[in-house]
Formats: C-alpha cells, sequence, structure tokens
DNA sequence: CACTTGACCTGTCCGC
DNA sequence: TGCGGACAGGTCAAGT
C-alpha cells in the first residue's frame, strides 16, 4: 500500500477540498470493503482528516469518525460533479500517468458529497477497508494505541528508535522497521530506501547496530519520507493521489525495484533477497 | 517463546 | 499464444 508519504499527500489534498462538505449518499459496492452501518453518515458534515501511521481517518459531525486503511492497493479518489478527472488536475501531468474516470471495476465504495463531488475508494485486492468508529471508541482502538512514534514528530528521535529496536537483538533490521510498533508508517519501499540512506545492511540484526547506526537510520527514515512526500508519494502499480495523480519518488529511488540495474552511488547491481517474506532490495557494497 | 508461512484477493508479468 | 507460477506499497492468524 501506500505508505506514510502516500497516504499523507491524500491527506491533505483532501483537506484542501472536502473539509465542511456534508456527506449526502454512500453506496458500498463490496460489503467486505465496508464496516458498520452506512446509513450513520448520511447528512453528516466533514470537521477533520489526519493521518496515523497508514490510516487515514475523517472526523464527522455526530461523534463519529470514518477508519480509511488502504493495504496493498486501495486508492481515494476525489471527483468533481461534471468535469472528468483529467480536466480537474492542475499543473498537467501527461494523461497517462492519470486514472481514468471512475467508477471502474475495482471500485468498492462511493460516497457523494454536498457540493456533488464524489470519493471513489477502489481496491483491486480488497485488502483495504474502511469503518465507522464512534470517536469514543478510537483512543481504544488496539491498532491505533499499539502505533509506534511518527516520524516527523518531535518524540521520534535516535534514543526512542533504539530503544524501540533493542528490545528485538535478533531481528533482521529490515523486518523491524515494518513493524508499525515501531514507528510509524514505514512500508517496504521506505524500509529499504532509509537503510540505502543509512548505509545499513538489511540483514544486520539489531544487536549489531551502534549508536552511530541508529543515529543514521534516524535520519534516514526522515530523509527517505521526506524526499517521497515532495515527489508526491511513489506510485509502482495502483498509488495515485486524490486528484488521479501518480507520484514520482520511484524515479529517484536507489534501490527499490532496482534489482540487477547498477547502484547510483558505486555502480554495483542491486541484490533482491527475502526478509521476512518481502521482497528486500540493496546494495551490497554501499550497505554494510 | 521466536520465527515462518498462509490467508485475505485480483491482476500482471515472466519463463517455458 | 497459452499456461503456470511468482510476485505486488499490509496486517493478522495459524503453524512449526
Amino acid at each position: 500500500m501506500p505508505e506514510l508519504p502516500e497516504v499523507e499527500t491524500i491527506k491533505r489534498g483532501l483537506t484542501k477540498k472536502i473539509i465542511g462538505l456534508k456527506i449526502q449518499k454512500i453506496e458500498v459496492l463490496n460489503p467486505k470493503s465496508f464496516q458498520g452501518n452506512s446509513n450513520l453518515l448520511r447528512g453528516q458534515q466533514i470537521l477533520n482528516i489526519w493521518r496515523k501511521a497508514k490510516i487515514l481517518g475523517v472526523d464527522l459531525t455526530g461523534e463519529i469518525s470514518l477508519l480509511f486503511h488502504l493495504k496493498m492497493s486501495g486508492q481515494i479518489i476525489l471527483q468533481g460533479e461534471t468535469k472528468s478527472l483529467k480536466d480537474t488536475v492542475i499543473g498537467g501531468h501527461p494523461t497517462k500517468d492519470m486514472l481514468e474516470d471512475m467508477p471502474n471495476k475495482s471500485t468498492r465504495v462511493i460516497f457523494e458529497l454536498s457540493d456533488h463531488s464524489k470519493i471513489f475508494f477502489n481496491d483491486q485486492r480488497k485488502f483495504g477497508w474502511i469503518k465507522i468508529m464512534n470517536i469514543r471508541d478510537l483512543a481504544n482502538d488496539l491498532f491505533l494505541k499499539r502505533l509506534g512514534p511518527e516520524p516527523f514528530e518531535k518524540e521520534f528521535t535516535p534514543q526512542i528508535l533504539k530503544e524501540n529496536l533493542i528490545k528485538h537483538k535478533n531481528w533482521f533490521v529490515k523486518v523491524a522497521l515494518l513493524d508499525q510498533t515501531k514507528v510509524s508508517g514505514i512500508g517496504n519501499i521506505y524500509a529499504c530506501e532509509a537503510l540505502f540512506n543509512a548505509k545499513i545492511n538489511p540483514q544486520k540484526r539489531i544487536s549489531e547496530l551502534t549508536d552511530d547506526d541508529f543515529t543514521r537510520l534516524h535520519k534516514g527514515i526522515i530523509d527517505t519520507l521526506n524526499l517521497s512526500l515532495a515527489k508526491g508519494g511513489s506510485s509502482k502499480l495502483h498509488y495515485f493521489n486524490e486528484a488521479g495523480e501518480k507520484g514520482y519518488f520511484l524515479d529517484f529511488a536507489f534501490v527499490y525495484d532496482r534489482k540487477d540495474q547498477p547502484c547510483k552511488i558505486c555502480q554495483t547491481p542491486i541484490s533482491k533477497i527475502t526478509l521476512g517474506g518481502r521482497g528486500t532490495y540493496f546494495c551490497p557494497i554501499c550497505q554494510k
């Protein structure tokens, strides 16, 4: 899925466009994609939009919030009333880099808003979900409660990173980065890229990391996520922002999805291995 | 316990 | 061109 930069990009885009609007109508095309009674949403106004890790939250009147998790292939696409998607895009990427008009065969849920725009929740693989939660239950949600620090918040320091990871001395560092209870929002792309940035081999065990490694890893995480935000996120297969545009971070990636291609620093072919069941890319020379 | 594999789904790409 | 298998931005559950 969409990892932190992709969900954050969607959050920022939606915030500019739908705060204050009301939800007029909900159409659930795939029941498994939507948990809760969708009738509760009708007439509720959108108050605030937030992100925690890879979860997107939409606070509504009526003391309820809508939570979205896009998992591997989810998309949230906002489309205006009359204009086609490509007409609404400002800044003009080529047409081939935009989604076609909605709905399509992956559309699972459709929201109609008070300005007659529509939000399409698309999800090819159906792993993603939307759920309605009472605001009081949000504070008790186990997944949200256990999430580690947000990389862009002050609480995330090299020391905290070390403290959270050191409990698992024998874990591969790459696998540890994917654990959302240690740090929030990192997925497979940014785990690989952050480790390259920090010059750490993904097969290193946590116990092998020095304080200097933790410091570089902390910086590598933040720098990598920042760069991706600046490039609009990563579009490998499914990711588009709320306006249907791709993100271009992967054009700048050093290792992810670059198996056998030359390292951009030392020209050594990039390696691909499997760690914790996930494809893992790294430069065997640059990452010690 | 710690660690790995499978399940959830659909689609695409690569090798024979 | 067809077909099978591997693989894909995530997370949880079951198995070893």
